[in-house]
Formats: structure tokens, sequence, C-alpha cells
DNA sequence: GCCCCTGCCTC
DNA sequence: TTCGGAG
DNA sequence: CTCCGAAGAGGCAGGGGC
């Protein structure tokens, strides 16, 4: 098993464009190009951007002339069933009309049935910008009928229930899902396992499954709404304890007695976080994004470049601050446009990381740089973490995933502040945490940290003791370095930080415009 | 109290 | 993490 | 090139069972 992942040196060498972060405009160290934005490495990883921060949101040329007046929207769409829904939605936007594909009343909860045709909608399709088209005249709808259920359409699209550092999970996998199947029907555990495996997937078993149950009884519980479903997803993540495991499966088959139509396909794909519909964050934001903007404006078309802009900013936006709980609010509230002032990257909310690309060898990469000023850095073999020390002292750790990883590196949460000089109030620092033999001075091996306990980890405890790599800072002294080149914030970081060895100290980098000095810099192992 | 299975998360 | 497919 | 989805190794945590 010594898998890749081990067989990764510490010294691999990782390069970044120096420019890094702030890909598009700004550049001081060389290579303009517009494709100026990614990085390579040399053996097997490099780092790339995250959502790109174009700062030039200027003005939409397509400003809303009337955002919110809802009133004049052509009344109510009680007539409408759930089979011109699936009509409705395949449309092209410019024909699209928001009112015509719902099937409730203004006001009323959005009917899970409704965000259900429209996954099935998207699962038959392969190109992803109609699908993307198909979400977004599926969001068109609800911020034309029922805008404040657009927080929920939004998490379940996404199929999250919560944001990422919030540490909320479902607990709930294929067999606890097949267990709960079988509970709710009174079906064989065996039947439905041979089901799933003719079938391929779970969702199409509790589709299956729910078509040929015969209801004995009369009771029909109320349709499921979107709110409900999400609610009752976090209701089963927070079960814990003695007897959880079968109260998630009574919440399931709660939900699961009052599903119909396709509703019980999507909803255990849902509880599955497995969706398979070639749908995922990237593009719902894209839709997002587009939804917006057409919803801001009833009369006219937008123009498509109103419409990548507004793709743009939502992408950035969610990479500053990936929460839908504060960005859909301001979004239904003040547009799009206005949104990257109101929805800005804070501390104590992860930020999207760059991450590294693999390539396939250093000619690549010579052939890309010259001419150019570029950065190599050295690619530790740890665990990603971003750590972000507040105005008040406290500490909170993130992985590469945005997962609130605080509670299990004490250890470095107690430590940083150390490293700081004295003058810094507040920062947000981009680092690889790794495992370290402090008697030999050496780092160890990915194997030996990912032994470290995980949770609530105990001072005291702690066996594999972890040196921290900086490479970034992101965030300074209350303010956001992220416009910055990548080449001045390592000043900012070497300014603001002292080094301790086998504790805290500044990742290996080099910079040149020579090709060569990657492959000398890469050498160093 | 201990062990295994399931879920989740890292790379 | 790496891979492969689709657009 | 971007995005999505699948797969794989190794390892901790929590719950359920005995």
């Amino acid at each position: 098993m010594s898998k890749s992942s081990s067989s990764r040196t510490i010294n691999e060498v990782l390069m970044a464009a120096a420019h890094a972060r702030s890909c598009s405009s700004k550049k001081k160290l060389g290579d303009q190009t517009p494709n100026s934005k990614e990085f390579s490495s040399s053996l097997s990883n490099k780092k790339m951007k995250l959502g790109d921060q174009s700062p030039n949101l200027k003005e939409p040329i397509q400003k809303s002339s009337k955002s919110e007046d809802q009133s004049l929207h052509p009344t109510a769409t009680t007539t409408t069933t759930p089979e011109e829904t699936s009509v409705q939605l395949k449309k092209r936007s410019g024909d699209f009309n928001p009112n015509s594909a719902a099937f409730w009343k203004k006001g009323e909860s959005v009917p899970f049935l409704f965000l259900a045709r429209a996954f099935d909608l998207i699962d038959k399709e392969s190109r992803r910008t109609e699908m993307s088209t198909i979400l977004c005249n599926t969001f068109r709808t609800v911020i034309a009928t029922t805008p404040k259920d657009l927080t929920a359409v939004v998490y379940l699209s996404c199929n999250k229930i919560a944001p990422s550092y919030e540490d909320l999970e479902l607990g709930l996998g294929e067999t606890s899902l097949v267990k709960a199947i079988a509970d709710a029907y009174k079906i064989d555990v065996k039947h439905i396992k041979s089901k799933l495996k003719i079938l391929g997937d779970l969702g199409l078993v509790a589709k299956a499954s729910c078509s040929s149950q015969v209801k004995l009884f009369n009771y029909k519980p109320p349709p499921l709404t979107v709110v409900k479903v999400l609610d009752t997803c976090r209701t089963i993540a927070k079960e814990s304890g003695k007897d959880s495991q079968g109260n998630k499966r009574g919440h399931v088959k709660g939900l699961l007695d009052a599903a119909t139509d396709c509703e019980p396909q999507y909803l255990f794909r849902l509880l599955q976080s497995k969706m398979r519909i070639g749908l995922a964050e990237q593009t719902v934001l894209v839709a997002l994004g587009q939804a917006a903007v057409y919803s801001e404006n009833q009369s006219a078309l937008p123009s498509p470049s109103a419409l990548d802009e507004a793709t743009e900013i939502i992408k950035k936006v969610y990479s500053l601050l990936s929460n839908f709980d504060k960005i859909i609010p301001a979004l239904l509230e003040s547009g799009i446009w206005k949104l990257a002032e109101l929805c800005r990257f804070t501390p104590g909310v992860p930020i999207g990381p760059m991450l590294a690309k693999p390539t396939r060898g250093v000619s690549e990469i010579l052939k890309k740089f010259h001419g150019s000023e570029f950065t190599c850095e050295y690619k530790y073999d740890g665990e990603r973490a971003q750590i972000h020390y507040m105005e008040d002292g406290s500490v909170e750790i993130y992985s590469r995933n945005g997962e609130r990883n605080t509670g299990k590196f004490p250890d470095v949460a107690n430590s940083v502040k150390r490293f700081k000089k004295s003058s810094i109030t507040s920062f947000v620092i981009d680092c690889e945490v790794v495992a370290y033999d402090v008697d030999k001075q050496k780092i160890l091996p990915f194997q030996i940290l990912s032994t470290r306990a995980r949770k609530g980890v105990n001072m005291n405890d702690i066996t594999v003791k972890v040196c921290v790599f900086v490479f970034d800072l992101l965030y300074l002294n209350g303010e956001s370095l992220l416009e910055e080149q990548l080449i001045d914030r390592r000043e900012h970081l070497y300014d603001s930080f002292e080094e301790v060895t086998g504790e805290f100290q500044f990742a290996t980098t080099m910079v040149s415009y020579e090709p060569k000095d990657i492959q000398s810099f890469s050498k160093l192992l």
C-alpha cells in the first residue's frame, strides 16, 4: 500500500504561477497571457487557482430597472400540472415564463416533487449547459413564487444540507438505507439488495419498491416540500447516541411514506449523497447566477455578457463565502450585481482552496514558463489546512474541503499565535500540516499523520507531532489579501510570522525566469 | 467492555 | 489521490 | 480546459451487538 500518496516525498516540488490567487488582471510577474492562471508542478502535482477573483466587477451593463416588484407578475399558477412543469422547464431561458412551471400557489411551500422533476429532466440530459438551463428555470420559478424556499432548493440541488464547515453529516450509507427501505415496505433486506444489484442504484430501488407497494391504509401523508425534506435531512444528521440508527431510519421512512412519482428516487440519492445526475456545485452556481439575472429584469432579455458576468460573480462569491444561508438572502434582497459587496471573505468561513493540478512532467512546464517569471514550491506530504485567527483570539482550522478541523489539531490551534508577530491581530493562512519527528527533526510520511485521532483531540493524548508549513497568507489584520499577487502575499507572510523549526515553517520556494531552474529546484530532493 | 460494521474523510 | 468521459 | 463521477487505500469514530 505504499500508494501514491505515501510514495510522494516531502521534497516533491510544487510550483505555481507567481500571481496565483488573483488570476485575472494583475500580474506583475510576467505572463500576461490569458491562460496564465495555472501552474504546473514538476513531479506530480501542482497548484491551481481557485475560483477567479476577477477584480473587475464593474457595473452591470444590464442594471435591473425594476428589481423586486413582484406584484406585477401575472397571478397565480395553480392550473399547471407536474407534467406541464417538465415541458416548461426545458424551454430556453429566453422563452421561459417563470410563472408557467409552478403547480402550487404563490407563497406556498415549494413541493419537493417540483425539484424531483427537475432532477429527472437533468438526469436525462448530458449537456451541462442544458442542465444548467433547466436548473436556472427551476430557480426562476421558485424566485417568482416562493423565494423564501430558494435557499432550501439550492442546498438540495447541491446535495448539501448545510455549509461544509458546519460538520453536519447524515450518517446514512447504502447499508442503512437498504434497511430503511426494507423497514418501510416490510420487504426482506435480501430482496432489496438483489434489486440493488440489478438496478445499480438505490434511488431506482426506492422508486421501484415504492410503486410496487400496496398501500394498506388510506392515510396519505401531505405532499413533501423542499423545506420538509431539507429539515428532515438535518434532523437525521443531528440524531446521535443510542437508537440513533433506528431513529434515522424512522425519519427516512416518514419521507418515503409521503413520496410519490419520481420523488423516492431523488430522495434516496440525496440521502446517499450521490445524485449522479451530472449536476454539482459549479453547475448549480452557474444556474443560480443566471436565474438571478433573469429574475431581476423581467422585461428585457439579459445580454450574454451579463449572464457571464453573473456567473463569475456568483462563483467568486461562493468561493469567498461558501454559505448559501448568507448568499441567497443577499441575492434575493439586493440582487446579483451587489452580491460581491455583501458577501465577502470572512475569517471563520473557509475560502475555497487553490488546488494543484497534475502535470505529465517537467518538460511540459519548461515550455509554459519561458519568458515569464514563475515560482516553485515544495509540495509537502501532509494535510491541507487553512488556519483562521480571529480578532478575539479564537482559532479555527479547516481542511482542504472546507471541513472544520479545529478539534483535530488542538496543538496547532494553540500554538499558531506564538508564531505571529505581536502586531498581528487577525490572519488566515494556507498551509500543509505534516507529521514531524521532533527528535530527529525530520518530516514523517503522510501515513503517520493519518493515524492521528480526528475529533475532540486532547492535547495530552497527542502522539504524532506535526509541523505547519505555510505557503500563503490570505488575510491579515482585518484585510483580505486575495487581490494581491502571490509574490506579495508571501512578503506579507514572511513579515508577519517567525519560523520555529519543527513547529511552524515557511514552505521552501524559488522564484525565477529560468525554466532550467525548475529542474535544479526539483533536484533538491 | 470489547469488537465489528458502517460512514466519512484524508490523499 | 488518479482516472476517464463529455462538452 | 472545466466539471462531474467513480474508484482506491488507509484509518478514525460511533453505534450496535454480544
